[in-house]
DNA sequence: CCCATAGTCGTCGTATACGATTTCGTACTT
DNA sequence: AAGTACGAAATCGTATACGACGACTATGGG
């Protein structure tokens, strides 16, 4: 079975429920349920439960039990935020290391996203989102830095219906703002400058969410 | 019972023997040995072991079990690189709401250090200045980037003989570059400034080990 | 004398079982 | 009628038990 441990298959098992949507913020993670569910004991059911937790993606109450991690508007702040700071570095990191392949195939995803902008479909948008970002950091030769930039991207994605259909305005700029960032990887500008770039882009989707909430 | 559930006592146990050195990297975390010793059966144990494992502190093969994170040198550099990013962030975010009262004792703290420079002990060293960081960082308002500074400086902590140990050249240019950084903090710097600083101030550590392996 | 292979031992992985704790429903009291 | 106290059901936490896998070792063949 190349699927590894029942451990492992119960962690990939939850975890995709989780991202897809299956699993919605708050629900109650029962682990008699999961395990039956899955035609496994409830060993291994708390072990994967256990490395959710350690990734932020449920929360867990002794004797009480654990639920899919929420969205308070406080978490999502400060998960943004901490994105903005590890993918600002990922970024950088990788810029150099981006051949023009790679480029291309990113600016071809944020073609696509322009394309996108009319028949605005907010789930897509906020995939080809991702496709683009992934082909900027993940040559980052740090893998500690990835991985915590793909944790964090693992947390937002329990936002189902995305930030762009929380925030629609934001979108435009956003593919503005991806294309001056290939630029500057292009000509080869220096770490601090794309750092700062990627990380103020990823800023100005939280202000923009943030200046929204408070209109509200 | 304060201390709350099993697995929680074995991961406290496990994780505090591994900081102070009584688990060497490399050593075999065999889960009955463990389990026996703490007086537990080994599933609390599991757990504590897989949640190390998700904090860097223990690795983990499946079939094979669990041993004390090594201090492979590319581990050493990417842990550095990567508490260089979070703690430089980690610094600028606090300082704004660092009182004049904090300053005064991470001061005291780097005179000590200083004082330490000639009779030179290392232990004493590497203590004083976690002591001096933890007072710039510990205001971090976002959890996350704080949680994920004290991961890296666990992860170091496994080198028991201390990075200054094997850098001796380094311990006065540290103490120097601490005065600059309150000096900073205290004019009120930009967030920028602050947080390159920080960051610098790590690497240029890391530098210094790196430049040393090589003439090694 | 060295290498291959089979057997044994140690350790991990998971299932099952039982005690502990919480929560919810119901009945009783004020 | 509302609040409280008691009890039962559900769920979690841990122990024990057994099967599976990998690593050591000893023995036989080259």
């Amino acid at each position: 079975m190349v699927a590894g441990s029942k451990s492992e298959q119960a962690y990939q098992a939850v975890k995709a429920r989780i991202i897809e949507g299956a699993y919605t913020p708050g629900y109650r993670l029962v682990l008699g349920a999961i395990a039956k569910d899955l035609g496994v004991s409830v060993v291994p059911v708390r072990e994967a439960i256990r490395r959710l937790e350690a990734e932020g993606l449920v929360t867990f109450e002794r004797n009480i039990g654990a639920t899919v991690a929420g969205i308070d508007p406080t978490e999502y702040l400060y998960t943004m935020q901490t994105l903005s700071i590890v993918e600002g570095a990922a970024t950088a990191l990788s810029a150099p290391l981006i051949d023009p392949a790679a480029i291309a195939r990113a600016r071809a995803v944020n073609e696509e996203m322009r394309d996108c902008l009319d028949h605005f479909d907010p789930i897509r948008f906020t995939r080809l989102n991702q496709d683009f970002h992934s082909v900027l950091f993940e040559h980052c030769p740090n893998p500690h830095i990835l991985d915590l930039v793909h944790r964090g991207w693992n947390r937002l994605a329990s936002l189902r219906s995305s930030t762009f259909g929380f925030v629609p305005g934001r979108a435009r700029g956003s593919v503005e703002e991806h294309e001056n960032l290939l630029r500057l990887i292009e000509s080869g500008a220096d770490s601090d400058q794309i750092e700062k770039a990627a990380r103020l882009h990823r800023s100005a989707t939280l202000d923009a969410y943030l200046a929204q909430t408070e209109t509200a």
